[in-house]
DNA sequence: CTGTGCTGTACTCACCAAGT
DNA sequence: ACTTGGTGAGTACAGCACAG
């Protein structure tokens, strides 16, 4: 671990707090004057020039100000931020918003991703949680024409999924006697022991005997498997991140589009974050794998119960306000997981 | 091409601790 | 008490990059 005096912290930490407000590199003077009055500019330069040795903050050109590196605001951000409480203001303005709209989770989740990408500025992107973890309140079965079926899920917390399945020319009748019978054996148990128990059905005596049976349980089967695919990521104000003079050159817009357009990796990086509790910056290598190495993401699981069931993070250029956006994210995941906890 | 703003380097000064 | 050497900080200056 790199062991800085005060002085340099203080240098350090003035040079990122002008940088997330400029964008621009950060000269000696600038420094003095505003943030350093008793040192001289050229003082400030030996320390600027220490500080760019150890591998924290690097120079365009020879003649331009610094620039903190990504190690820069890792080491700020581990050493050095003190964090703001969240503004009263921006705290309240989430508990209205919150607190209103139907019960339903994706419209709470659509709401909070909004509500991220409003107040930070930047672009948010909340994984919703994995639909195995849901209870499993009920399932309706319609039929649609004489090959397809639409699939009702709707889980105790209110998340309402639908998919269509294909399958054999079932009477409406007979698709709400499956649907009773599923009701009926599975409710208030996990999506996922649902699955579990509905294959260990499938090879059970009962099941040889029970045309009726056999044949619920093997639709909600496919029903269950046909919700595997839907997406699970809900990703607000991208424009705020397009607009960064950083992206000023095509190709790394392109990249960028790109980075988005994969949800396979984000979901792999968020999930990740899962991993350890609490508030995570993640930014340089950590973001390699999408192409964003140039951007940060501000990231927490959210729980229900003290498991974590999925993830939120705020989305943006390395210089972001962390001071701002470390206390918004965290306040966000513990009102999700604080609704989550109620719903059950 | 010029002015501006930044840098690194050279040199100087002040202060402090250790040696004579 | 005086000298010496090290360290930190200041000023001055030349050189470089960039915008107009």
């Amino acid at each position: 671990m790199l062991q800085l005096t005060d002085r340099d912290k203080t240098i350090l930490g003035a040079i990122i707090l002008e940088y997330v407000a400029t964008g621009e590199p950060v000269g000696s003077r600038i420094l003095s004057r505003k943030y350093l009055t008793t040192l001289s500019p050229a003082t400030v330069r030996n320390i600027m020039a220490d500080l760019e040795d150890l591998g924290l903050l690097y120079q365009p050109h020879v003649s331009a100000g610094r620039i903190p590196t990504a190690e820069g605001f890792r080491f700020y951000l581990n050493d050095i931020i003190e964090l703001r409480a969240l503004p009263r203001g921006d705290k309240s303005l989430i508990t209205r918003q919150m607190s209103q709209g139907t019960g339903d989770i994706r419209d709470v989740l659509r709401r909070a991703s909004y509500l991220l990408s409003q107040i930070s500025q930047n672009a948010s992107i909340i994984l919703l949680p994995k639909l195995s973890t849901f209870f499993f309140r009920r399932i309706d079965f319609v039929r649609l024409d004489e090959s397809r079926i639409m699939v009702i899920l709707v889980s105790k917390a209110g998340m309402v999924y639908n998919s269509i399945v294909y399958g054999e020319d079932l009477s409406q009748d007979k698709l709400n006697t499956y649907a009773n019978y599923l009701n009926e054996k599975y409710i208030n148990v996990t999506i996922k022991k649902m699955r579990d128990g509905l294959l260990k059905e499938m090879t059970g005596e009962k099941t040889k005997f029970d045309s009726l049976v056999r044949d619920a349980i093997s639709l909600g089967v496919t029903a269950l498997d046909g919700f595997e695919d839907q997406p699970d990521l809900f990703i607000q104000g991208k424009d705020a991140v397009f607009n960064n003079p950083e992206l000023m050159d095509l190709g790394r817009l392109r990249d960028i589009v790109n980075a988005f357009e994969d949800r396979g990796r984000i979901v792999r990086i968020l999930n990740k974050v899962l991993e350890i509790p609490g508030v995570r910056v993640l930014l340089g290598e950590d973001l390699e794998p999408i192409g964003m190495d140039d951007f940060s993401m501000v990231a927490s699981g959210y729980y229900r119960k003290d498991v974590p069931v999925g993830s939120l993070g705020v989305l943006g250029p390395i210089r972001m306000d962390y001071s701002r956006v470390i206390p918004l994210v965290g306040y966000m995941a513990k009102v999700l997981s604080d609704l989550l906890e109620e719903e059950v």
